[in-house]
RNA sequence: GCCCUUAUAGCUCAACGGAUAGAGCGCGCCCCUUCUAAGGGUGAAAUGAAAGUUCGAUUCUUUCUAAGGGCACCA
């Protein structure tokens, strides 16, 4: 835990002088629990070599007697590493804790007081809940989640694209067209014809953009057809976010921020960084921040850009909320205007330094040809479809409906949260069904067995009476990974990968599995002792996939 | 043309500048008279190329090659 590693920090900062003393948690289990680098990397204020220094370290360690409570031994490997091994007594003592904690162990105070603003999901109006939307709002829960475990208050805002030209140009195939309803595969269809019909007219984008100025300068019926859009779409999400089991707090959507917007080309200290472009529209120049491109405010006609409707979304998001990080989950192909946009939040002063703007930049799902899907040309995977296919191969191993909507929605859940954020995800069905190996169902699997091994017995919950035997290597093996679960979620969040914590999960699942399959729990040696590492390590991977957001089924 | 990102096993992905580069799928073999076989065990198999920084480089820097994304009136 947090207090036992800063004891060892302390420690070792006093027996090798160096000040910024750091610890990690070696990945190879011969090498301890802990393992600092000091006497490798400060070779200027140790004589000697790495080792030798080591040496000298330790024997200050070794003298040291509150460490000593802690640590069973402390010794030097490798060119010069020092390694700590924890005492028997600390690594148990976490199945105490997790018994006493149960939801709560992993959780920490430590963004008390802090508020973090989660800009995730944003799918755009009058148009399909894509593949595409599917990381954003997955990994923004996922991080909305975690921050919220560590104690800061979080927000989660759904800024829906139900703003811009791409209403001009539906409005524009309404009135071509006449569609006897708006259903959203109308809205879709109208949306690709628009694009193959303005490759032969070029006159058609002008037209689009002459219906989004009406429906900025406020003309009712383009504002009717407008709000039909926007109704008929808002049912679609809803159910794909019932199926997904997420929800956000609030869900503003650009169109929120007109007034904003206008406020802001009226206020005097804003206007005065906006300047005329070549052709004619209001730009932001950002070359103090070394970016070349300008940012485009207001178009040559007047009307309001993407990006100062971002700008204004920030200025309303400081004044409501002074958070102190806003995460944008939003993927990487939008890597530069996120760069101008934060760049001129700082021009126009609209945001202080103390607080972090954060672009997440996440990989897409790219189709099996490596390309990228695209809207315009109506090539898009439906969320919804993938959904209720990854629930149909659950239902078929024989799960009843429940739980089979929990582990189809938890394989493609973890799928997409086990990459890393910012790589790229080729698009498979089969590898994002997968209900075996290091996927959702297996970790899923786990917490059931353990449930199932709890169940046996007649104990409700299991406690350890007075002493336990001797460890195996499996199960101190386990104890060092549940030992660790705090430290994994602070690191998840504080690098924005829900990754991280989905590797830590597996790796305690597949600990506890072969440990499962050695050593038998129910009236073996140390039975009282394995019941709670058996019951500690189900309640830790349920307290980690409630953060991920994948719900464990009692049994499947 | 300019900018950003990526390159790891046959495939899909991991790896705070650290020690023997980990998994899953696929392939080979083994384990249900034992607590959930959606499991376990075991085998073969990888850092795009070349320099540099460092005690130490998959990780940082430069060049090259390849792929993806972006570059003002889409969002």
């Amino acid at each position: 835990m947090a207090e036992i590693e800063e004891k060892i920090i302390g420690a070792l900062k006093k027996a090798s002088g160096v000040e910024d003393a750091t610890l990690e948690i070696p990945e190879n289990e011969d090498f301890g629990d802990y393992s600092s680098n000091v006497a490798l990397r400060a070779p200027a204020t140790n004589h000697g070599s790495p080792r030798e220094s080591a040496g000298r370290i330790i024997e200050k360690l070794e003298a040291d007697e509150a460490l000593l409570e802690i640590v069973e031994k402390v010794e030097t490997a490798g060119p010069g590493f020092i390694n700590f091994w924890l005492k028997k007594d600390v690594l148990v003592d976490t199945l105490r804790q997790i018994d006493r904690k149960k939801m709560d162990f992993g959780k920490s105070e430590k963004g008390k007081g802090k508020t973090v603003i989660v800009d995730y999901s944003s799918p755009n109006i009058a148009k399909p809940f894509g593949i595409g939307h599917l990381r954003s709002t997955i990994i923004g829960q996922a991080l909305y989640n975690l921050y919220k475990a560590l104690g800061y208050e979080v927000v989660g805002d759904n800024h829906l694209g139900d703003w811009g030209t791409q209403f001009g140009k539906l409005v524009c195939m309404i009135e071509i067209e006449n569609p006897k309803d708006l259903s959203i595969g109308t809205l879709e269809k109208l949306y690709v014809e628009f694009h193959k019909l303005a490759e032969a007219d070029l006159s058609l984008e002008d037209k689009a953009r002459e219906c989004f100025k009406k429906l900025e300068g406020g003309d009712p019926k383009i504002k009717k057809i407008w709000q039909a859009c926007v109704d008929v779409s808002m049912k679609e999400f809803a159910r794909v976010y019932e199926l997904l089991g997420v929800k956000i707090d609030f869900a503003f959507g650009e169109s929120y921020y007109e007034s904003e917007m206008r406020q802001m080309v009226d206020n005097p200290k804003i206007r005065k960084h906006l300047t005329k472009g070549e052709e004619g529209a209001s730009v932001i120049d950002l070359t103090e921040f070394g970016i070349k491109t300008p940012l485009m405010f207001l178009k040559k006609d007047g009307t309001t850009t993407y990006a100062a409707r971002d700008l204004a979304t920030i200025r309303f998001r400081v004044r409501k909320w002074d958070p102190k990080i806003i995460i944008y989950e939003v993927g990487m192909e939008q890597t530069l205007h996120f760069r101008q946009i934060f760049a001129a939040a700082r021009i126009l002063g609209l945001v202080e330094s103390k607080t972090d703007l954060v672009h997440t930049a996440h990989g897409l799902y790219l189709a099996p040809d490596g390309k990228k899907f695209s809207t315009r040309k109506g090539k898009t995977i439906k969320l919804e479809e993938v959904l209720n296919e990854a629930i149909k191969r659950a239902e078929k191993l024989g799960n009843e409906k429940s739980v089979a909507k929990d582990v189809g929605i938890g394989a493609i859940k973890y799928f997409d949260l086990m990459h890393s954020v910012g790589s790229d995800v080729i698009f498979d069905w089969e590898k994002m069904m997968n209900l075996e190996g290091n996927s959702g169902p297996y970790l899923q699997y786990t917490v059931a067995r353990t449930n199932s091994v709890l169940a046996k017995t007649s104990i409700k919950s299991p406690t350890l009476h007075g002493k336990y035997g001797d460890l195996n290597g499996e199960e101190i093996s386990i104890l060092r990974s549940l030992i660790k679960f705090p430290e994994v979620i602070e690191l998840a969040a504080k690098s924005y990968s829900p990754n991280l914590l989905c590797n830590y999960l597996y790796n305690l699942a597949s600990k506890y599995n072969s440990f499962y399959g050695k050593h038998k729990i129910i009236g073996g040696e140390n039975e009282d002792f394995r019941l709670l590492l058996t019951f500690g390590v189900g309640q830790v991977l349920k307290n980690g996939l409630t953060i991920l957001g994948i719900q464990t089924p009692e049994r499947m």
